[in-house]
RNA sequence: CGGGGCGUAGCGCAGAGGUAGCGCACUCGCUUGGGGUGCGAGGGGCCGUGGGUUCAAGUCCCGCCGCCCCGACCA
């Protein structure tokens, strides 16, 4: 391709609205132009690039026995109340209506589509198991869109479902697919890791993502530093380092004065104790009900577990007022103690505390050597913390590290979430309905193009890997006026393209260093320079972007070269 | 949805009641040709939008729209 013939338009400076570095990169190397607020349009670049990507995708999910099929983006309302996730998705569900008012939602993914689909067509054990995927746009309408196509309102995604005949079956899938997963992106040139994730709006029972790591990635990644345990923060799990273990002696509760103290920091002082002695009372409201959950006043609660523990569908922090009412007091003084038709939820931390404080559910009063059983009781205990980077692995209770990542895969065994709901049955030998058994897998595919950037620029630009660069050479003439630059460059550009190398050819009349900068900018691995200097020893100039190396080599030994080259970097 | 910031040429920005500017990009001419060459001449603005104040409004006031950041929330 010439570059005269397509559109790259690069810029100089960095786009006012763009924060992270990829973002940055993506439009001014002209990779993508912003049309609204996480909406994109990729540009010739982009679109190059996506594709690398998709075919790396589709060769892989070939090989790990998936078939590739389209779905359509309109789903009719019905499907999702079927599936009970028209009200449960939310407000990301972008809802429109046709001219005969029915209601459709732009796909956010395909769950029930495929279901329905595969409820209609397999009926016996003997087309099972089934694994379908579709390359396709999806529509989220993110609360905040942010940092160019990292969060975007519509974005590319692979999305896959497999259909078993059992809970055996498709463990075995899943396993493939994981594997087809570490494949892809160690094709991708990323460096990433597999973590245990909660599963949240798509449901199941169990769910790894595929990070790559970059410190400006908006998930903690919680990993031990000696076994293989990896999670996200939302599913991650950890021992207390310092186990608050009960003490002989129950003292007498006590009611001490705390006038405006409301946060656990200012208690602290106040008292002049650690955290750890208190007990905070979180009050939450988990579908129509409310309950309090209590944590070690050095924790955090986490929404995501005491939602799967409570096994309800929405939970979100009581308002203000509403704790007043049922406490009695404002926010900073609720405690379990005199609790009354409020289901009490403990953490494991609290568990084994005694003589604690807590909060009195009167204002400016708090309530000291609190113990359980005596003084209040639980309802219910569980880990519904957010694990703490002091916190030891669960495994093998070694130190946590916390790292950041960007996800762009994640797998979820759903089990027969959707199966069950949209009734997607077939016949077994003995002519016996059977509930199919599902997972799904998805990458985002034009998130990837930013995580990849993430991990690999430099000052002056962005540094693909060959795997999903653009273009494996840009061939650059420093001077285009000049005949014997000229002629050698399309000279060049013939021999490597009858070698079906994907070339990019600089043929622009700008002046040599606009065509270098540009060149270091949109990143291409290999760069061949033809400039009067090395042509007069009849050699032409081969420059690594990665490692800045650079090779004077004759015509004849291009081919070779750059063969070697792109094997090894 | 709450808090904060910003909308002036394609991009990045200045201008704070009195004739709309700078740098880059763009067009033309010359020049230069190994890291954003130099000189000259040009084109391009409903100053986001609607209303108000004023003799006079990018500039002051009010509404709306858009964009970005933080938070709640989420692949």
């Amino acid at each position: 391709m010439k570059w005269s013939q397509t559109l790259i338009p690069t810029l100089k400076e960095n786009p006012a609205d763009a924060e992270l570095i990829s973002h940055k990169l993506m439009v001014r190397a002209g990779i993508i132009r912003k049309l609204s607020s996480g909406i994109y349009s990729l540009l010739p670049l982009g679109f190059k690039i996506l594709q690398k990507i998709e075919k790396i995708i589709r060769e892989e999910m070939e090989y790990a026995g998936a078939s590739e099929l389209l779905l359509p983006i309109l789903s009719p309302s019905e499907l999702w109340k079927e599936s009970g996730r028209w009200d449960v998705y939310g407000k990301e569900l972008i809802r429109i209506k046709d001219r005969q008012n029915r209601e459709f939602a732009l796909g956010p993914t395909h769950e029930e589509i495929i279901t329905d689909l595969v409820r209609k067509e397999i009926k016996t054990y003997k087309k099972l198991p089934i694994n379908l995927y579709q390359i396709q746009i999806k529509f989220r309408d993110e609360i905040r869109p942010r940092f160019g196509v990292m969060r975007a309102k519509e974005f590319m995604m692979k999305d896959g479902y497999s259909f078993d005949r059992d809970e055996a079956n498709a463990e075995r899938t899943y396993k493939k697919m994981y594997d087809g997963y570490y494949k892809i992106f160690s094709r991708l040139g990323l460096k990433f890791k597999a973590v245990e994730a909660d599963t949240g709006a798509i449901g199941g029972s169990f769910s790894h993502e595929f990070m790559v790591l970059a410190d400006s990635g908006e998930e903690v990644i919680v990993s031990c530093s000696k076994c293989e345990y990896a999670a996200n923060l939302e599913k991650a799990s950890g021992k207390n380092s310092d186990v608050t273990s009960k003490t002989g002696k129950t003292e007498n509760l006590q009611k001490i004065n705390t006038p405006n103290i409301k946060t656990v920091e200012e208690l602290t002082k106040f008292l002049n104790c650690s955290a750890k002695n208190l007990v905070k009372t979180i009050i939450c409201k988990a579908d129509k009900e409310y309950i309090a959950a209590l944590v070690r006043g050095d924790y955090e609660i986490n929404i995501n577990k005491l939602k799967n523990i409570l096994g309800c569908c929405e939970l979100t922090m009581a308002q203000a007022e509403d704790i007043r009412k049922l406490t009695n007091a404002p926010i900073g003084f609720a405690g379990p103690v005199g609790f009354k038709n409020i289901k009490i939820i403990a953490d494991e931390s609290v568990k084994n505390m005694s003589n604690f404080i807590t909060g009195s559910n009167e204002a400016d009063t708090h309530l000291m050597n609190v113990n359980i059983n005596r003084d209040f009781k639980i309802d219910l205990i569980g880990d519904i913390r957010l694990v703490k980077e002091s916190d030891l692995c669960d495994l093998c209770g070694e130190k946590l590290v916390f790292t950041r990542g960007i996800e762009v895969g994640h797998v979820f065994k759903l089990g027969t979430k959707y199966s069950k709901a949209l009734n997607a049955t077939y016949l077994d030998e003995q002519g016996k309905d059977q509930i199919m058994v599902m997972g799904c897998y998805g990458i985002g595919v034009t998130r990837i193009i930013a995580a990849s950037i993430e991990q690999q620029y430099d000052e002056n630009g962005i540094i693909w890997p060959v795997s999903i660069a653009p273009y494996q050479i840009l061939i650059t003439p420093l001077n285009v006026k000049d005949d014997e630059i000229k002629t050698t460059a399309d000279t060049i550009y013939n021999i490597l393209s009858k070698e079906k190398f994907d070339i990019l050819f600089d043929d622009r009349d700008e002046t040599a260093g606009v065509k270098l900068k540009d060149a270091d900018l949109i990143g291409i691995p290999l760069r061949i320079t033809i400039g009067s200097k090395t042509l007069k020893e009849g050699k032409v100039e081969l420059y690594v972007r990665k490692s800045k190396e650079v090779y004077k080599i004759s015509k004849e030994e291009i081919v070779p070269k750059i063969k070697e080259l792109i094997s090894s970097i």
